[in-house]
DNA sequence: GACCTATCTAGACGCTGTCAAGTTGCTTCG
DNA sequence: CGAAGCAACTTGACAGCGTCTAGATAGGTC
């Protein structure tokens, strides 16, 4: 790896990596662009080469970010049961997973306007992760979503619902409310089940 | 208004105002404190007086921002019907509509770090705001969610979906899947009253 | 009329992202 | 085998940022 040669030939990821690092450190608002070339070990100027701006950088990354969102999702699902429901449910928590294990990056990709949204990579990968749910709820109801709007409803009630559950946990919203910390295991899981159940009403 | 005096009496108020303006046109992240000065007509360091930092400025912002989503939700629950259930719909819409109605101030309140969470000022309307969702879920169960997890459960759920939701819908991510945007009136407002339903089942 | 204090100005500091120009070293071609 | 060309990076400059400090100004009080 990280060969010292002056082209070192694999720059544009250790910066992804670098970038990453700096988010999860100082957060999203105090990012800065020359941190990270600092911590990759190059000039500040070089991160410009590879993405554009700034703004690149964190695009690429929130594309990344998706991508192992639906990674978390699946690995969810390969440990739950086969039924439709408990599928969705563990695409959920999957979702609650992501989220929990990656608050700044989620920041990044759903709270930002960083991320450049019409970037190809961006979109192809964030329309993935809405697959991802769309997958699980027409299992659910027995039809296709993107053609029946009352379906599409109900999409949207459970993206909102696991989309806000995310957000309020990793904001630390619902440690009063619910004593989220002091839960784990199987209680927590059984918890979060059934507040995600409740948007499939 | 605006007399042109060295001092001119209600700054603090008016930079208040400037940073809300320059929060509805350049968005969170490209706020500027030098903007916000200029905008009020004072020099870059003026805020600095009345407002220690920055983040002080954003602070006592984000903190009316809660006052005024309490006025937004009295304001749908007295158009709304008597019934508990009504009631508490009616708290969701209005947080529907402060989202709507203010998405980048919405953001510093939720999704941002820059505000003082510890501020005393900023904690009181927050609270007052968690409040409302307190009383309108007590409402519909009869029983007081502080005093029984069950209830708060339902508070959590409520909560994560009214507030997914209204994340959601003013970052136009359900602007694809429900056409939101293309519905309006009663027909709009049956619809999201019908997914903030679910979270109460 | 002199002082006092609240309020604001002005300049400096180190940081930021972006841009233009220069440098380096690999590769390919004559 | 040497020169040309190009990709990958460095360097320095620029304007704008938040914060700090010192100074100016005005209103009110003795």
């Amino acid at each position: 790896m990280t060969d010292k040669t002056y082209h070192h030939g694999n720059l544009a990821a250790e910066l992804l990596q670098a970038a990453e690092r700096e988010l999860v450190l100082n957060g999203i608002e105090a990012f800065s662009l020359r941190a990270v070339a600092k911590r990759a070990g190059v000039s500040h100027g070089a991160p410009a080469y590879h993405f554009k701006s700034a703004r690149g950088l964190l695009t690429a990354l929130a594309a990344t970010g998706y991508e192992r969102l639906v990674e978390a999702q699946k690995a969810r699902q390969s440990d739950a049961g086969s039924a439709p429901k408990e599928q969705l449910i563990a695409i959920g928590l999957g979702y609650l997973d992501f989220a929990e294990a990656n608050p700044d990056l989620f920041r990044l990709m759903f709270s930002s306007e960083k991320p450049d949204r019409g970037d190809a990579h961006f979109d192809t990968a964030a329309k993935a992760a809405f697959g991802k749910l769309l997958d699980g709820v027409r299992e659910v109801l027995g039809r296709d979503p993107s053609a029946h709007p009352s379906a599409m409803t109900q999409v949207a009630a459970s993206w909102a619902m696991v989309h806000g559950l995310a957000d309020l946990i990793i904001s630390g919203r619902l440690d009063g409310p619910l004593a989220l910390k002091e839960i784990s295991g199987p209680d927590r899981e059984m918890l979060l089940s059934r507040i995600l159940l409740k948007a499939l009403a």
